[in-house]
DNA sequence: GAGCCTTTGAAGAGA
DNA sequence: TCTCTTCAAAGGCTC
């Protein structure tokens, strides 16, 4: 379905249904667009580069005077053209040492940005993708392969794993232990696990065997993992503000219906699957940190967004297809979840102080400021006045 | 400490 | 069917 091959890229050759139609939309899409983003990146690209080099020269170095305002569009444009000025020689450079294929090429750094601080251990897109088979055939589910590193570890120290990398990684033992140290719920631990890890696939049949040493209350009930006497829970599973869940003589002071929306309420969290852009994102961030020496994650995505658009259709044909199998895989795991089940959740934002404050301004989904405000909002149950 | 910012893509909701 | 909205990650920042 994600006619992965039909861009000449050999990457694809999955033939699972559940290909996602964006991708062909997005390749076709790109089929025109991919002139622009070639023309771009041949004939302007410093130009685009510098821009944003500058912007983000003015957020991040001219932070304390306040220049430059993230997320206010056009903010810091009296300062841009400064940075521009000093940064435009430095720019492509600095921002896109990286014209040549761009996950692959690891060991070309532009010197300003490799301060040593660069590190090859922090999660790659090679890392990533050594994990990712070549697509021999299609059906088969991919082979773990050694990685090329020894250990995803970012900054911080805790692992962060996509679901395939999670599941497919040769050593995933220390993983949950850690991982549930700051975001996953851990609801049937026994110690014995070691001999848990090394179950086999099993009734879990289809799924790569390192699934299967993987289980979660709602795994257990709903997706044909019956009987498991623990859980292991992956990155996909978060407790509800990663808080601590109640002790027991807590809850006898609660009442029925409070204990019920409570109970509710600190249900784990099951995460979506990242799509491509993200699975993007999480590999190279790093790198962008490391190259630009810049922490803000606002910053860094817009980086990480114009090199995304400035990937060879092949390059992105990668992600895609990791996203694919990101979201196949999920939903193997968790049957019955839909990401409605998160709808909701986590942006109870006051969208109607926005509108208040910014009627006419307010970014939309898409990252653009419509000109026609006066839209009228869908859902907006807070507006009666 | 919750939410914002910023990106793209997937998917849900509603017209 | 189309448009709009929300959520995925991330970490500094603001209130």
């Amino acid at each position: 379905m994600p006619q992965l091959d039909s861009g000449g890229g050999g990457a694809g050759g999955g033939g699972d249904d559940l290909g996602a139609p964006d991708e062909l939309l997005a390749f076709q899409d790109e089929g025109e667009e991919q002139d622009d983003k070639n023309r771009d990146i041949a004939a302007g690209p410093e130009r685009d580069l510098a821009e944003l080099k500058s912007s983000l020269v003015n957020e991040s170095e001219g932070a304390a005077g306040g220049a430059g305002i993230p997320g206010v569009p056009g903010a810091g444009a009296g300062a841009r053209s400064e940075a521009e000025a000093l940064g435009r020689e430095h720019a492509a450079q600095r921002l896109f040492p990286d014209k040549l294929p761009e996950p692959l090429e690891d060991g070309l750094k532009a010197p300003e940005c490799t301060s040593g601080m660069y590190k090859e251990t922090v999660y790659s897109a090679f890392n990533l993708l050594m994990h990712y088979p070549p697509a021999s055939g299609a059906g088969q589910h991919p082979q773990p392969q050694p990685p090329l590193h020894k250990a995803n570890q970012p900054p911080h120290g805790v692992p962060q794993l996509s679901l395939y990398e999670h599941f497919n990684s040769p050593h995933p033992t220390p993983a949950p232990a850690d991982i549930s140290q700051k975001q996953v719920h851990r609801p049937l631990q026994t110690p014995d696990l070691s001999g848990f890890y090394s179950l086999t696939s099993g009734s879990m049949g289809q799924l790569p065997h390192t699934v299967s040493w993987f289980t979660h209350p709602s795994l257990m009930l709903g997706s044909g993992v019956p009987g498991h006497p623990a859980a292991i829970p992956h990155p996909a599973i978060v407790p509800p503000s990663g808080k601590q869940e109640l002790q027991p003589f807590d809850r006898n002071l609660k009442t029925q219906a409070e204990s019920k929306a409570e109970k509710e309420a600190k249900k784990p969290t099951i995460k979506k699957p990242l799509n491509a852009f993200m699975l993007y994102m999480k590999e190279m961030r790093a790198k962008v940190i490391a190259e630009c020496t810049l922490k803000e994650s606002a910053a860094i995505n817009q980086i990480l967004g114009r090199r995304w658009h400035a990937l060879s259709r092949e390059e992105q044909a990668k992600y895609y297809e990791l996203a694919r199998k990101e979201r196949q895989l999920h939903m193997q795991l968790y049957p019955g979840w839909s990401a409605r089940d998160n709808y909701g959740k986590k942006k109870r934002r006051s969208r109607e102080k926005h509108q208040e404050s910014t009627t006419g301004g307010k970014r939309n989904a898409f990252g653009t400021y419509p000109e026609k405000a006066a839209a009228p909002a869908p859902f907006l149950p807070m507006t009666v006045l």
